[in-house]
DNA sequence: TTATGATAATCGGAAATACCAATTAAGTTC
DNA sequence: GAACTTAATTGGTATTTCCGATTATCATAA
């Protein structure tokens, strides 16, 4: 039976990856360099394998090293967790929740969320990150988000989902345009280059050309907005027509504007809203509070 | 921030909870019994927290206690597979593996698979139990086993799953038996009480009846053999008939018999094979490769 | 070429801790 | 009530951890 790695050891050797720098982890780890330095060698020594090539003046982890980093990240945060479930006396309900949730969901939800949120648990501490699907997804797997609010479908990669509930879409028209469209909306009916939708990276774009059928490109206009507020400007001005979630036009996104909403060709013309997180949690009970909390704010819930 | 738990700290307050006594616990860790006594209040200062009742003479585990528990055997259980990891070399297929298999399947496919794996992976150490799917999941969960080779469809509880193959049953009567019965086999032919089955504590039972839609009651004997060779024996003493799986026959289980395997009713007459691990295991990999061989042993591999 | 600065490893001693054996306290059994 | 059993406590020792200072190595500037 070999001997098991420390927690201080594990902790000291993720300082050096985040770091690159003796000094810098251990300041990070409020210890001397010559204690980091010779925890990183007690770990490999454990541990009986080189975790980092040393060059004299430099450093460079292994692969070997590498995997280890990934793996001490897990085992910390599962002790970080349960110390933090423990000093809570079992209440799952509190301390710091982080969530990550996309641009074209975000505007629409964390508002009434927090709320809810702050009522229902006032010691839950929601911090919220906005960011594209890909970097939410990068930043779970490294620890630094604990659950992702995302449209689905989606690659998401190891990790395990609930879907929450559906989100429909709407062809968005000037009301001077409107007629004549039918609805389901005949795209046929529209100009050439009318229908403004947002930058690639957006998942928005491809599930909304995918639910909606609009399998004609040519209707699509070459120009690429970055926010539901730029199309719904843009649509408003007359320049062509857009896509906007219902949740959008829930939230008021369409006041102000002579835009109507009109349904659209497709079946199930919607998205999916899902909650993500990391297979390896043990933050479920917390999860899926949260989750319900959500599910009620969607359009259609279909959580349970 | 609070201060981590100390592996050591969590190891003791495992044992305790394993063996409750801190005399048996203390021998466990190969530690005094004040250095493990001091340990769990270490630990309970640590965490803020009452971890175990004391009333003087004994103990017991409060709920938080127990919860405590269950994480601390998660992280423990990462922290040996991360140092088990590290002294391989990163090389995942090495060390042991404790694999448990339900008396239906295991004396069918662990000889060849014992060969299999030793001659693919000549460092991986096989350790097999033969036991109900009940009493497996149960030592799946407490950490005393690393995966399971099941028949599907079951409970898993939280466990994962994959899928390995099919495994058609067959209705296996004395040839003297086995004519008129027709194949598929039409089991009002059957005189009442001919079908001998398993006891009911083997999943088998239950599935051979579902898959090969035997509804009627009357057929079945009351008598429930032990095993399957049990109920070969009895098939060849013209006492009935009973249903084998393919994998058994493969195996030669009919040899030296005068019994002949008959197809019977039901379109998909078999029983899915699947191997279950935790959803928090770190050795995915490992469990896959068990999984590609295991796979090509079945009647038919589905894996993929 | 020689300073200067930065880096990580090493060394020696001080502080903290982990551990054990023995003892105590409290309850159980006979 | 004597003999056990059990967990907590105590006191002393051995071990470990940690820091500051020093060293060795290299990069760069003067």
């Amino acid at each position: 039976m070999s001997k098991l790695p420390s927690l201080k050891n594990l902790s000291y050797l993720l300082a050096l990856h985040q770091e690159q720098n003796f000094n810098r982890a251990a300041a990070e780890c409020n210890v001397s360099q010559s204690t980091l330095s010779s925890g990183i060698q007690n770990l490999e020594e454990q541990l009986g394998c080189q975790l980092i090539e040393r060059d004299h003046k430099s450093f460079l982890f292994t692969a070997l090293g590498e995997e280890i980093v990934e793996r001490a990240r897990q085992i910390l945060s599962a002790a970080e967790e349960l110390s933090h479930y423990a000093q809570g006396q079992g209440n799952v309900m509190e301390g710091p929740l982080r969530l990550g949730v996309i641009p074209t969901i975000a505007p629409f939800v964390i508002g009434q969320l927090s709320k809810r949120l702050q009522d229902a648990y006032p010691k839950l501490l929601l911090q919220i990150s906005e960011d594209t699907t890909q970097n939410l997804l990068l930043r779970l797997k490294n620890g630094e988000l604990d659950i992702l609010l995302l449209a689905l479908p989606m690659d998401i990669q190891g990790n395990q989902k609930w879907v929450l509930g559906r989100d429909p879409f709407k062809l968005v028209v000037h009301k001077e345009l409107a007629d004549n469209l039918g609805e389901p909306v005949d795209y046929d009916k529209l100009p050439d280059r009318s229908i403004f939708l947002l930058e690639k990276e957006h998942c928005m774009t491809g599930h909304a050309v995918a639910a909606c059928q609009l399998t004609d490109s040519v209707k699509m206009n070459p120009f690429t907005a970055t926010s539901l507020h730029s199309l719904v400007q843009m649509a408003d001005a007359r320049l062509g027509a857009t896509f906007i979630p219902q949740m959008a036009i829930d939230q008021g996104i369409l006041s102000n504007t002579d835009l109507v909403p009109l349904k659209p060709t497709g079946q199930e013309a919607s998205r999916d809203i899902g909650l993500v997180y990391r297979p390896t949690t043990s933050r479920r009970q917390t999860f899926r509070k949260v989750a319900e909390e959500i599910a009620q704010l969607l359009p259609i819930n279909t959580l349970r």
